[in-house]
DNA sequence: GTCTATACTCTGATAGAC
DNA sequence: GTCTATCAGAGTATAGAC
């Protein structure tokens, strides 16, 4: 092999480590939780035995605080892209709620983990993982507003609400999402997109805001 | 005191002290979770010593089961209550919203412990859990289903997922809903009661079902 | 019913060989 | 980088006195 490639290809490896640890372990955190998963079960999961977990992390919670980064990295630009891939504003959020979507429930667990799991963190880890998620609800302020300023949605709907509590239903999701159930992703996220722009399309007839 | 009332006395008196002990143990489990919250902390907070707790409950897990059927009993009740404060349908969701936020941020932590710890029951336990909640769900049902054959939800709303959806953003609430912050339950639950009303009210003028 | 004292288990984490 | 071996600590749960 070429020296000039050596470098690429070693960071390849190690982010493919890197990433197989993650999502195995958010596998188990998500099915048992953070404090009911033991590293020696993590790490049989990656086929490896605990001592060498530590090599990586010097803590659990290390690993925990790392795996909730990727998973809003992840996230953050799945969403990003599916926002790009239009320029009319209500496809947009139709797209990004789908983007949502199928980053919660995809095979991948880690953001059911960071959802469900921040309490497992202690003070200043929390800071940490709260603050990128404020990164990330920003980014939904962002479309929304463009929404408004674009005259989709009524200039007088309350945006901050109209994100906390979208945003809340779509996550839930995660917890009864089922593959095998009557509804498919688009549908779920249909659904939610027809409601908000039912009720807050600008100029509708009902709903004064009061 | 007249021998008559002792019974009752006593009974009420247990009462209050399984109520305190699920209070106190709610808390503690809201804030750090089931498994990061020790049999001594619970104890200490309920002013004993562990032994004393095993008098009561044989596992720390029956605990948390006991805990979870005293807070769905407590929310089906509030509920139940409000929806039949008043005969108009929209009403009678706007009042349930509104129990149901309540149930979910009072002072009593009941409610988020069930909503978010289910994964520390081993299997059995959760599977009463499990259909307790259906229970409470079939309620919300019921009174969607009273709102469309009163003509006040379009009959081809989805009402399923209408419910899903729906609760969904409404637990949600309990992750971000802060008392001293700007928004109170009567506004939280008034802002959703909306959407869902203008979205998905008999005769509207858009919103075709697709 | 509550307390004291304690047994037993399990887990996170470390040190050092390879 | 990974494995072996192991420790110190913590936590649930129990037995029996009061």
């Amino acid at each position: 092999m070429p020296t000039s490639k050596t470098q690429p290809v070693i960071a390849a490896t190690e982010g493919a480590q890197r990433a197989l640890i993650l999502t195995r372990a958010a596998r188990l955190f998500r099915k048992k939780g953070f404090e009911r998963t033991t590293v020696k079960e993590i790490a049989q999961a990656c086929e490896m035995l605990p001592g060498s977990l530590y090599y990586r992390y010097k803590t659990k919670e290390e690993l925990l605080v790392d795996l909730m980064r990727y998973g809003i990295e992840d996230v953050m630009q799945d969403v990003l892209a599916s926002f790009e891939q239009t320029e009319d504003p209500s496809e947009q959020l139709r797209y990004c709620i789908n983007a949502h979507l199928r980053a919660l429930v995809s095979d991948s667990d880690l953001i059911f983990v960071l959802l469900f799991e921040w309490r497992a963190l202690g003070g200043e880890a929390q800071s940490d993982i709260i603050a990128l998620r404020d990164d990330y609800e920003r980014l939904w302020s962002d479309i929304l507003e463009a929404m408004v300023q674009e005259g989709v949605l009524k200039p007088d709907v309350d945006l901050k609400l109209l994100r906390l509590v979208g945003i809340g239903s779509l996550n839930w999701v995660a917890t009864w999402y089922d593959p095998e159930g009557p509804y498919d992703l688009d549908q779920i996220g249909g659904f939610l997109w027809r409601i908000i722009v039912d009720a807050l399309l600008a100029g509708g007839a009902r709903g004064a805001p009061s």
